[in-house]
DNA sequence: GCTCGTCCTTGACGCGCGTCAAGCCGACGT
DNA sequence: ACGTCGGCTTGACGCGCGTCAAGGACGAGC
């Protein structure tokens, strides 16, 4: 961690649509304000229960929101990339972080302190609307992650696909190529679930002839049945 | 529904925590513009999926936030109260209803249009701090119920009795007094399971001697165990 | 080539919980 | 007091999924 300003920092922060409408300049004081971590994968960034008065912008990266359960496993509930920012709510709100927040690749941080947000929204007050509306979008998010959990695992299996098919699906002569994006074992993580349960569900929809597994990645024949079980509309 | 300003969607909206910091001026203005309708109990105030253009604070009664599945069930992700609003994200984001709402008991509802809170919002910019923290504050309690589905049934139950002992607890010789607060088939329903599954819960931990059960309300002799049994550790 | 390690898959089993189907109990009307 | 009806409880059963344990499959290193 340092505090030297450095470009990539006030780039990341510049694309954050916390404060998408605030000057350069503003931009420019909260990079220098900020202090950088540089972050190994896996390495633990905030954890549950914990008081927050700083939150942090992924410089490079990606990061896990989560919560662990009792017995060890794990629900990610939002995954953030460059540019976005994690951690926030506790420090607006003044509590204790309600997740933990893990390095899912090695990641870059920018760590702000929630007070030079408020400073900005004093001196900016036109960024409070981009700050509301980014925070309603994260709530409508985790809404979306409740009505998941609420699936069974080929349900919340197909929904990822299905979602991924849209993202990073590339059309090939034998159907929609998409890649998963990770290995095996932590997308059962992701789903909420173990390998084990991963791997049947997967067959599962191979034996139905909706797609058709290569490695670390899916050939999709039939996208419209992903979007149905994934949906909650039964078999 | 009408338009004419009535004195309990005045101080309903006075004490709606969203804008706490606006002037009673601008909440006579919000009260003026907003259209009031008695809703029966069960009845649909929101469905999921359409577009919001206003949202509604509660005037009396309570309602659910819910998101039903595709078998019927419904999963509980917030209750509202006098003073509270709901359904503001979709209106606030500008997109569609992420979930649904309707009347857990006869309710009157004042219905408020976006538009008229991005007003408040340019008149009086320093409510943006409140409306911020108390989005912050939803977001921090849907990550709860992200926890609490992590639960076993025994566990969200725990989880709900330990609150609601905080709540309204009332101590007496025999232990402490703690109404359920809803019929059992509700309670079932705002745990996200069935009556028959929730009978049992509360079996085994009347079994267990955490506590006893009297019609619509329990007694309570442990509540350590109902901690320890809500916070997702074991046994 | 072999060996080792990692990642994935497959099978067997147990447990939690939702479903179906009876009972049970208390509230209410006549 | 009796019947009836709705809310609650209890038992039996099936299914989904997590766990344990035992194989493959594949690449890396010698």
């Amino acid at each position: 961690m340092k505090a030297t300003p450095r470009n990539d920092v006030r780039a990341a922060l510049r694309a954050c649509r916390l404060w998408r409408t605030a000057s350069d300049d503003a931009i420019a004081l909260l990079a220098a304000s900020a202090s950088v971590q540089d972050a190994a994968r896996g390495r633990l960034l905030a954890a549950e229960g914990e008081p927050a008065e700083r939150f942090g912008v992924v410089v490079s990266g990606r990061v896990r929101v989560f919560h662990m359960t009792a017995d060890g496993r794990t629900i990610v509930m939002e995954t953030m990339e460059y540019g976005e920012a994690f951690a926030a709510v506790a420090a607006l709100a003044g509590g204790r972080n309600p997740a933990s927040v893990d390095a899912a690749t090695p990641a870059t941080i920018a760590w702000i302190s929630g007070e030079s947000l408020f400073e900005l929204l004093a001196t900016e007050p036109q960024i409070a609307r981009g700050l509301i509306g980014d925070l309603s979008e994260r709530l409508i998010n985790l809404t979306s992650v409740v009505q998941t959990l609420a699936l069974d695992v080929p349900g919340r299996l197909a929904r990822y696909l299905f979602q991924r098919s849209l993202a990073v699906g590339e059309a090939t002569p034998d159907g929609l190529r998409v890649s998963l994006g990770m290995p095996k074992a932590e997308l059962a993580a992701s789903l909420g679930t173990v390998p084990e349960t991963l791997s049947r569900a997967l067959g599962r929809l191979r034996d139905d002839g909706v797609l058709e597994v290569r490695g670390s990645e899916v050939i999709v024949f039939d996208v419209g049945a992903l979007a149905r079980l994934g949906s909650g509309y039964g078999e």
